[in-house]
DNA sequence: CGGCTGACTTACC
DNA sequence: CGGTAAGCCAGCC
């Protein structure tokens, strides 16, 4: 496989940026994407510890229930709400109606971008 | 090597 | 729909 030498993190990184403006995905969702299935705990952890300067769309990402991760009126559940109604996403009692804006990659659309 | 921890998930009530 | 419990697995003692 094309990228079969990157480490599970850089996976999860390269993964999480192929989440486009206006759609989110759940930590699973983002994990099974990646080719580690079971790992949701893995993507949160690369979230909170990754540099600030790769510049992951750490707001488009939610809990499979499309909770955000955050307790209601957090800091950090108030900026991920900011950011996403900057993308029409929005976020009604802490949650986001996955209906609407769940992200729904196809297979081809996934291979292709990651082999970028 | 064993124990504990989580930006999680699913099943069940 | 809310609340609990158990499963999950890499990473860090």
């Amino acid at each position: 496989m094309a990228n079969s030498r990157l480490s599970n993190i850089q996976r999860i990184q390269r993964t999480l940026q192929c989440v486009p403006r206006g759609k989110v995905a759940s930590y699973g969702q983002i994990a099974d994407l990646a080719g580690l299935p079971g790992r949701a705990r893995l993507v949160g952890k690369v979230l909170r510890e990754s540099p600030a300067d790769l510049h992951l769309p750490w707001h488009r990402i939610l809990r499979a229930s499309g909770q955000l991760a955050f307790d209601a009126h957090s800091t950090q559940a108030d900026r991920q709400a900011e950011l996403l109604a900057m993308e029409q996403v929005e976020v009604i009692q802490n949650r986001v109606d996955l209906k609407q804006h769940a992200w729904q990659p196809s297979l081809a659309d996934i291979l292709f971008r990651l082999e970028q």
